[in-house]
DNA sequence: TTCTTTCCTTTAG
DNA sequence: CCCGCTAAAGGAAAGAA
């Protein structure tokens, strides 16, 4: 199938196109038209020099490998034959041929659906999708080249008379589900690839439908109330819009009168069955694939399209024949770049992927040509399972260009908001959190930054991604950042067991203790506003899950919320008391601990960064070696211990965001870039750091300093002191800032004034966009 | 060196 | 009215262990 960019392309006009304007062509357009008018919507738009500079660098790419394979000598070339030939005599003995692989697909899935219920389309071109982006269009609208994944305002221009149809997911999603109840009854555990496709290994039901009785394999074309069979009335007017139904073999009439068809016990019939089954179900037709393997099926299952079927026989012959003369392009995984690549070394079929193996191990990677051989080879999976877990959950948006600093703070938020919701539906927490952004010159860049724990809140995502887009803006500063797309990601989720046991308990525990002591209800208003996020129900949880998992604690101890020290115990009594003490400690501005009970096994570096921060004594480089510290100091996961009132963050290459989202004692995060110890609390109280992981930079200084040493409270989330010494009153006024804390940040960052900004410290080398560089 | 993180590309539906 | 959204996998480059 060609993409409507390849038909953009004029190097490929000359190729024959399948696409016909059968049967008078009064209408349809022929090729020549359609690209011409392709290429006039096109050319010249943002978009479009977009592609060709993609394009320059797969060009580049391969020039490359040309000249890799110019250097390749006789020798190696043998040497790699007589690898690739090893290792094709072990596939070859591995082969399983065992297995019968069915794949389906529906056909123009949501088209027809959208047809089935109003069948006005059904004579029309139509498509479904947007104007800017479609998803499927029917038989009608192909004629004119109109096909998915080309934008709808291009569609209006191949067929002017297009009907475009929204989008309606939560109807494919009902007919989707009534057509996996037709594969469940053939492989229980069918793989669906999307809502109108799925791999089915029916192995097993063929093995049982062996001794079915006829009575088993006879089904009934379903009546409607005029008594007319659906199948037929379909047929002549309904959206199943191609012939050749499965129900077209002769029916035979039932004890009711009914018509009913019977079908054999061999593969194809146990496929054609269910297409017909599916048909009758939801009058849409579907297409398969029978084959020994995945990959096979696939292709299959596109020879007979639509509606139709084929098998390749499970013998080693047939499945050689059927390979060679397969162009590589029809194999799932091989794309556009791909084909261009092998088609540059003169490979265009799989037959020519055989025969050049030794010089494609030598070309590409392992894994490529390992790839490669299994496909010269006809080879594919032949079991099915399930994806496992999920690896990354993200949310992206476009949009008309938008250059505004708030605008892009809140988009970004409410992305934020979407992917918390979202994480909690499947009660993830993620590590890692990543921004995209696309400009308006369609140029992609992602940035990255990985936790030291998991998050999951709107809260703890924002605080990240925010500063990782205040990092961008900074850094084309003082022009702004001219986006069209906006996304976030989060992965590297928290293991199974990360995410439960012993932290709620201690939740719950605080939780507990908080309803039936005034005494503590006090305490906790002196610990930071992130603390206080503890105490409400679920949602928070993360955070004191998080912080308390920090050290590499073994089974044996748990970890104070307050000091986030470890408690050489499992009883909960005694723990108790503990944090009692610790609350009261922290509340009174006295240090409760003795310096043994400091000592904590797994923090290596702990002194010599407590020494690094303290001593104020950094002579030579401390950048260099306070990130160097630090950063050990993140992989064990580990609290700081803080001596000084005011200790900066960059010098340790500490993201200050970050912090809002983390318990830290008595510590709150300064504007100067610096962590500011109350003046009330213990000078040895220790802060959680969420800090990036890796090595990169970090954040840009912010503009001014403020110094707060004076007596009075300062609020952690605003920055602001508080004109009181009443703790409740403290703790109330916190409550409300937390609340409010993002559209805080949003009203800071807007009304700074960005010339004042100084040049970031090259936070991301290089240029903004690596594309860039190859355009040079 | 080896392992990890970041960022980019390719693919698919 | 002027080219989408989500997810996964693999590879290059750069640091850190």
């Amino acid at each position: 199938m060609m993409t409507w960019m390849e038909l953009c392309d004029p190097s490929l006009t000359h190729r024959k196109m399948a696409l016909n304007d059968n049967k008078a062509g009064m209408e349809g357009l022929n090729r020549d038209k359609i690209n011409k008018i392709i290429m006039e919507s096109s050319k010249g738009s943002r978009f479009y020099e977009n592609e060709l500079k993609k394009e320059q660098q797969v060009n580049q790419r391969i020039e490359r490998m040309m000249l890799q394979k110019a250097h390749i000598t006789e020798q190696q070339l043998s040497k790699a034959q007589a690898q690739v030939e090893k290792m094709t005599s072990d596939l070859e003995r591995g082969r399983d041929l065992s297995r019968v692989i069915v794949h389906v697909d529906m056909d123009a899935f949501y088209a027809a659906v959208e047809t089935r219920d109003c069948p006005d389309l059904m004579d029309k071109p139509m498509a479904v999708g947007s104007m800017s982006m479609l998803s499927t269009s029917n038989y009608h609208a192909r004629k004119f080249g109109v096909r998915a994944a080309m934008p709808g305002f291009i569609a209006k221009k191949l067929c002017p008379n297009l009907v475009i149809v929204p989008t309606n997911f939560d109807k494919y999603r009902v007919v989707s589900a009534e057509v996996r109840e037709v594969f469940a009854d053939y492989d229980p555990h069918f793989l669906p690839m999307s809502l109108d496709e799925a791999y089915l290994d029916i192995s097993d039901h063929l093995e049982q439908r062996r001794g079915w009785p006829e009575a088993l394999r006879t089904h009934r074309l379903h009546t409607n109330n005029t008594g007319t069979a659906r199948g037929i009335e379909v047929e002549g007017l309904s959206p199943v819009l191609f012939e050749n139904s499965p129900s077209s073999s002769p029916c035979l009439q039932d004890a009711a009168g009914g018509e009913v068809e019977v079908f054999g016990t061999c593969a194809e019939e146990a496929v054609r069955e269910m297409r017909f089954r599916i048909e009758q179900k939801t009058s849409l037709t579907a297409s398969a694939g029978i084959a020994p393997n995945m990959m096979l099926a696939k292709v299959c299952s596109d020879k007979n399209k639509p509606n139709g079927q084929y098998r390749l026989p499970s013998n080693r012959q047939a499945v050689i024949d059927f390979i060679q003369d397969l162009p590589v392009r029809k194999i799932s995984g091989i794309g556009k770049v791909t084909e261009k690549m092998l088609g540059a070394l003169g490979i265009t079929s799989c037959s020519h992927l055989g025969q050049e193996m030794a010089l494609l191990a030598l070309l590409f990677s392992e894994t490529s040509w390992h790839h490669f051989l299994h496909i010269s080879m006809g080879l594919g999976s032949t079991h099915i399972e399930r994806d496992g877990e999920r690896k990354s959950m993200s949310t992206e948006r476009t949009f008309g260009e938008m250059g505004a600093l708030e605008e892009q703070f809140s988009l970004c938020k409410e992305l934020c908001q979407d992917l918390a919701l979202d994480l909690q539906k499947e009660a993830l927490k993620a590590k890692t959190v990543t921004l995209k952004l696309k400009n308006v010159n369609f140029e992609v860049k992602t940035r990255a930054w990985t936790l030291p724990c998991a998050v999951a809140t709107t809260e703890e995502l924002f605080a990240v991604a925010k500063d990782l887009l205040k990092t961008e803006i900074d850094n084309v500063s003082p022009q702004p950042l001219r986006l069209r797309l906006m996304g976030v990601r989060v992965s590297s989720f928290a293991s199974a067991d990360d995410k439960k046991p012993l932290q709620k308990s201690i939740v719950g525990f605080l939780h507990k203790k908080q309803t039936d002591s005034t005494e503590t209800d006090i305490s906790m208003s002196a610990l930071t506003a992130s603390d206080k996020i503890t105490h409400e129900p679920s949602a928070h949880a993360s955070t004191s899950s998080c912080c308390s998992t920090v050290p590499e604690s073994g089974t044996d101890s748990l970890t104070c919320p307050v000091c986030f020290r470890e408690v050489n115990t499992t009883e909960l009594t005694v723990f108790n008391r503990h944090i009692d003490q610790c609350l009261s400690g922290v509340t009174m501005g006295q240090n409760n601990h003795t310096d043994t009970e400091l000592e904590r096994g797994p923090c290596v570096c702990e002194e010599e960064v407590e020494k690094e921060i303290t001593g104020g004594k950094r002579e030579e480089g401390p950048k260099e070696k306070g990130s160097k510290l630090l950063s050990r100091c993140v992989l064990d996961s580990v609290g700081l211990r803080l001596d000084s009132t005011n200790i900066s963050l960059s010098t340790v290459g500490l993201n200050p965001v970050c912090l809002n989202t983390c318990p830290n004692g008595d510590v709150s995060i300064h504007r100067a870039n610096t962590l500011k110890v109350s003046s009330q609390s213990d000078p040895h109280v220790r802060v959680c750091l969420l800090s990036p992981g890796g090595p990169r930079p970090m954040t840009t200084p912010k503009p001014e300093s403020r110094d707060h040493r004076g007596p009075a409270l300062t609020c952690p989330v605003c920055q602001e002191t508080q004109d009181t010494n009443d703790l409740t009153l403290f703790n109330r006024h916190v409550d409300l800032c937390l609340n409010q804390e993002v559209l805080h940040e949003l009203g800071g960052l807007a009304s700074v004034d960005r010339t004042t900004h100084t040049a970031p410290p090259a936070a991301h080398k290089g240029p903004c966009f690596r594309n860039v560089l190859f355009t040079e």
